[in-house]
DNA sequence: GACAAGATAGAACGATCGGTCTACCTGAGT
DNA sequence: ACTCAGGTAGACCGATCGTTCTATCTTGTC
């Protein structure tokens, strides 16, 4: 990777998703990261292409951390808490500004379009990942589980950057403890 | 309300609700609404009032039936019961698009923004009112309960236009109902 | 020393953006 | 009869949109 196409994507990255992508106009993203249009051109060669560059860029750093956090040797409940203290974390950073995703899939409402796939994708991903992690966890039916977990999760990333974010991470974080806690068990493992 | 007003107004909550704000010009409004462009200045001085006034016609809607939903003669509980079911009938009606206001929030990221300015204002409303509902079910400390609606209302807006309605609108009647049985009562009411 | 990749600089494209303007018509209220 | 709000029609504004282009320079690598 160049040095133009990263500080090309790095910048893209921050004014995105700090003022949306319509927004932004490649005049923006090229003055900011210091390149010329024929250089922005050459690497992504149209505006969607960056946009999905800068999704795709966002999904493999979640996938990222999430592999990393399944790595620790900790149970399986745990590992459903701590994706869930790294969603809490994310909402209560500074410039927090939603999910990068549902952000993008609000302007990007067609389904056959490169960036809404791009949307798509990732969240067919985590939804599979969340449900792996509850059926690690001994639930007899995990996916509705997980299904549950990313509904606060959404609402949390959605809501997080329109008030005061304590609150919503503090709710979200119940949330997540109560349905850890009210969930139906298969036979407990047998290390567990 | 003029004819015109009305026709515009329509209009631009189908588009833009449909396709996204910044991504619907002016141009595309009025020829859709079969308005003269010196009209739609007439009754908006500008893009951003029309924007709003679309919000606010949207934000009155929702008013108006969680208004009726409460005159209804039902208990606390099932007045919850059915703002949520409200909620699931727009995940699964066609043309669902999410979250006006938080597609809106999504392309104005701005707190200062008039937009979202009136993004804030009905969200303030909804949790009151949800906070109130919650209170009058007996519910010892309401807000929480209220908090825990809204974001699972939140998660389901915004992803029940993503993929398939169904298993997002069971998830989110699900957790509504775990939410009224798990929930803190307070001394029961005289005649619950 | 040749060559290609990647960068620079900047002019230019047609289209669309939100917004202003002039000019004329119509119908209801006083 | 007069006024005036509300409507039509359409030219026009500067700015910005995403995109293409030519032309030159640097920096390895074969």
């Amino acid at each position: 990777m160049s040095e133009a196409r990263a500080r090309l994507l790095r910048t893209a990255t921050e004014l995105f998703y700090a003022e949306g992508i319509h927004a932004v106009g490649v005049d923006r993203v090229i003055a900011s990261a210091q390149v010329t249009r024929a250089t922005m051109y050459r690497h992504f060669p149209s505006k969607d292409d960056l946009v999905v560059a800068y999704l795709t860029q966002a999904d493999e750093a979640i996938r990222a951390r999430t592999v990393a956090v399944r790595a620790e040797d900790a149970t399986p409940e745990d590992v459903v808490r701590a994706v869930g203290r790294q969603i809490a974390e994310d909402i209560q950073r500074e410039g927090f500004r939603g999910c990068a995703f549902l952000n993008a899939a609000a302007e990007y409402p067609d389904p056959a379009h490169p960036v809404h796939r791009a949307v798509l994708k990732h969240r067919q991903w985590f939804l599979a990942t969340v449900t792996e992690l509850f059926a690690d966890a001994g639930e007899t039916d995990p996916e509705p589980a997980a299904r549950h977990f990313v509904m606060l999760r959404d609402g949390a990333m959605a809501a997080g950057c329109l008030t005061d974010p304590k609150p919503i991470r503090d709710t979200f974080l119940l949330g997540i403890e109560g349905l850890l806690k009210y969930r139906n068990r298969g036979r407990p493992k047998p290390d567990g």
